[in-house]
RNA sequence: GCCAAUGUAGCUCAGUCGGUAGAGCAACUGAUUCGUAAUCAGUAGGUCGGCGGUUCGAUUCCGCCCAUUGGCUCCA
């Protein structure tokens, strides 16, 4: 006698287990046919699921949130019968629903290309078209696998023995001819898949995501429960393209890369100006949390690095030069060299913490696939910093380091920070009392400061757990960027102590902070945050200052001298063109303030202020608008 | 590194089913001095990513390499 309890609290009593279409059709027919599954107690399950006790039911259709989830999946499901129909002896592999869309991998010896991906969506349309009901089977688990061997789904067979626990049965859906195992739920036919569908792109990935496992075909679509979102997606995307941080570099002369530098970065004076601005701004607030800056050498000897133990796991990503018989590292990163500071000289605790700085260029020879624009580079510069200190110490300076993060994070205007942290992995160095202690550190630190932060077990280094703060640029793609790693290894390998308060040898521990991470990496996130359209701190040109006539040229070069004066980035405009030439081509270049200066200006001494927004600010006497600069500028606004 | 695609003028792009290429913007010259998102006219500009092969002839077809883009793997 099973009572189902509906969202709007209203119950329904049956004398039998009944399914949730036939719940769906007793409250009305129109609910009926726009139910696509059901929610029973908090869990999704297709409107065949028999409800045979009290439950709570929530009906769900194409205007629930719940069913995007559904909609994605069933058009992977689609997609690889398409593909299965068109492509014969094609395996599937596996297809979920992912942010925005979804994608199915599948095992094929041609490559799939662009041309395909059109035939594919055709095929899609028509088999929605077929309406084919979709129907849940429980297989026997040997059947199954007996099955998929059959008809040659070598990988379905591994996924069965693999992936599904044992114990959990293995549902089979099936539609039309076509089956696949997978847990479910979905739509009731294919008919109800919106054709709000688009196949976005082809991809390699490795099956199970090792990269000693064959490479698949991955097929990437997105899906929405109308057209009109659909447009609006494809819209957001094109939005998005224009923030990308290198056509912004590009158009905005911030910087280049060229061949014969792969993944190393030739900035311009615009570019570099916004690197100094964001370099400048972080040194001073080290200054003002108790840390030290250094500078080391960019080349050292391989035996250093062999101490470090770099040498043997990082040998093929280190850039080497060799000279007078000695083989010399590019260095890939400052610590082992801040250690070398650190040793120089007996330390006792009261020396610590100590923590050192540096804006050490580095390169790592990352794989040729990896490099992404400013986001992923060879050549890269850390606000990179080192902070030796005492087990006791730790808490502590991971709260320090927490806050001026945020504080930095704050000033550059992000506040939507990914926090995770990463535990022990299974080989390591340090004792798990250590590790314990280190964790419940990072843990406590957060916690402290009621950060949301999602646990990676086993992530961690091998030589101490860490905490990465990251963001996610104009395609929501996540970067990291700061990062706070504990090091129970490194200050012994390379040897350094300090003298405890008993008198006895101590090896502290190693922190490796940094915030902004690599500054080329946060320099992109910061473009495409702001769309090219900086702050007036960050902004490389702050001003430009234009004539209407020659007659005005000599007020205006007065206007600039006394901008630069007064510490402003400002730049002159006397070309012979219309003022709305000059505006058009400033705005496009989102510089902050423009001014105009025509003979009613001149003959006040004062100037004509336009912003990048189109916003008219009258005329103002040049004090007043430094005023205003300076405001600005000093609210990083 | 792996899979796929792409590489034509400073930029954005078109084109050649094999006969060494074209537009817009930018540049340069001249005219114009014009008050808030493009003034007009003219001129010049390319080893069609690199190397090799096929061919009478290759930017076009084939192979290799390099770089870039989108993924995958990696990321001290």
């Amino acid at each position: 006698m099973p009572v189902v309890t509906l969202p709007d609290g209203s119950t329904r009593s049956y004398d039998n287990p009944v399914t949730v279409a036939a719940v769906a059709a007793d409250i009305g027919a129109g609910l009926a046919k726009a139910a696509l599954a059901g929610k029973v107690d908090g869990r999704m399950v297709d409107t065949s699921y028999t409800i045979d006790g009290d439950a709570e039911l929530a009906i769900v259709t194409g205007k629930s949130d719940e069913a995007l989830e559904l909609i994605r999946h069933d058009a992977a499901h689609v997609m690889a019968q398409a593909v299965q129909e068109l492509y014969p002896g094609t395996q599937v592999t596996i297809g979920p629903a992912i942010e925005d869309g979804f994608y199915y991998d599948f095992a094929r010896d041609e490559p799939f290309g662009p041309a395909d991906l059109q035939k594919i969506e055709e095929r899609m349309r028509e088999i929605v078209g077929r309406d084919l009901p979709i129907q849940r089977e429980v297989w026997d688990r040997e059947d199954a696998k007996e099955a998929f061997a059959g008809i040659g789904e070598d990988y379905k067979v591994q996924i069965i023995e693999d992936i599904i626990p044992q114990g959990e049965e293995v549902s089979i859906y099936r539609q039309g001819d076509w089956f696949d195992v997978c847990r479910g739920p979905h739509l009731p036919s294919t008919g109800k898949l919106p054709k709000a569908f688009k196949l976005m792109k082809l991809a390699g990935a490795y099956w199970r995501g090792d990269s000693n496992n064959p490479m698949l075909q991955r097929i990437y679509g997105t899906a929405w429960r109308s057209k009109d979102e659909l447009k609006d997606y494809l819209h957001r995307l094109e939005e998005a393209e224009k923030r990308d941080h290198r056509k912004i570099g590009k158009a905005l002369d911030l910087f280049h890369s060229q061949d014969e530098a792969p993944g190393m970065v030739f900035w311009h004076n615009r570019g570099w100006t916004i690197y100094l601005a964001v370099q400048q701004y972080i040194r001073d607030k080290l200054r003002g949390h108790g840390y030290q800056e250094v500078h080391t050498p960019q080349v050292i000897d391989r035996s250093l690095w062999e101490r470090s133990g770099h040498w043997d796991k990082f040998r093929d990503d280190i850039f080497v030069t060799e000279t007078e018989g000695r083989v010399y590292a590019i260095k890939p990163m400052n610590c082992p060299a801040h250690i070398q500071i650190y040793n120089h000289g007996l330390k006792s605790y009261r020396d610590l913490p100590l923590r050192l700085a540096e804006f050490g260029s580095c390169h790592r020879n990352e794989p040729s696939g990896t490099l992404h624009g400013l986001m992923r580079v060879r050549n890269f510069v850390q606000d990179d910093a080192h902070i030796f200190c005492t087990e006791d110490q730790i808490l502590p300076e991971v709260l320090a380091f927490t806050d001026l993060l945020y504080e930095v994070y704050k000033d550059f205007g992000f506040d939507e920070v990914l926090v995770k942290l990463s535990t022990r992995p299974e080989k390591r160095v340090g004792s798990d009392e250590v590790w314990d202690k280190a964790e419940k550190s990072l843990e406590d630190a957060l916690n402290a400061r009621g950060l949301d932060w999602e646990l990676q077990p086993g992530e961690g280094a091998f030589y101490g757990p860490k905490i990465e703060f990251s963001l996610r640029d104009c395609l929501n793609r996540v970067w990291q960027l700061g990062t706070i790693q504990l090091d129970f290894s490194m200050p012994e390998r390379l040897g350094a102590s300090y003298i405890a308060e008993d008198n006895s040898k101590k090896v502290p521990v190693m922190l490796h902070r940094a915030i902004l991470g690599s500054i080329e990496r946060f320099i992109g996130i910061l473009i495409e945050h702001h769309a090219g359209a900086f702050p007036l701190w960050l902004a490389p040109v702050q001003v430009v200052v234009m004539n209407i006539t020659d007659r005005q040229a000599g007020f205006c070069q007065e206007v600039v001298k006394s901008l630069l004066d007064k510490g402003f980035r400002a730049e002159l405009d006397l070309r012979n063109e219309k003022i709305g030439f000059k505006i058009r081509e400033h705005t496009l270049q989102r510089t902050p303030y423009l001014l105009v200066v025509g003979d009613r200006e001149m003959e006040n001494r004062s100037v004509a202020v336009r912003t990048r927004s189109g916003e008219d600010l009258g005329s103002m006497s040049l004090d007043e608008l430094i005023q205003r600069l300076e405001q600005q500028v000093a609210q990083r606004a």
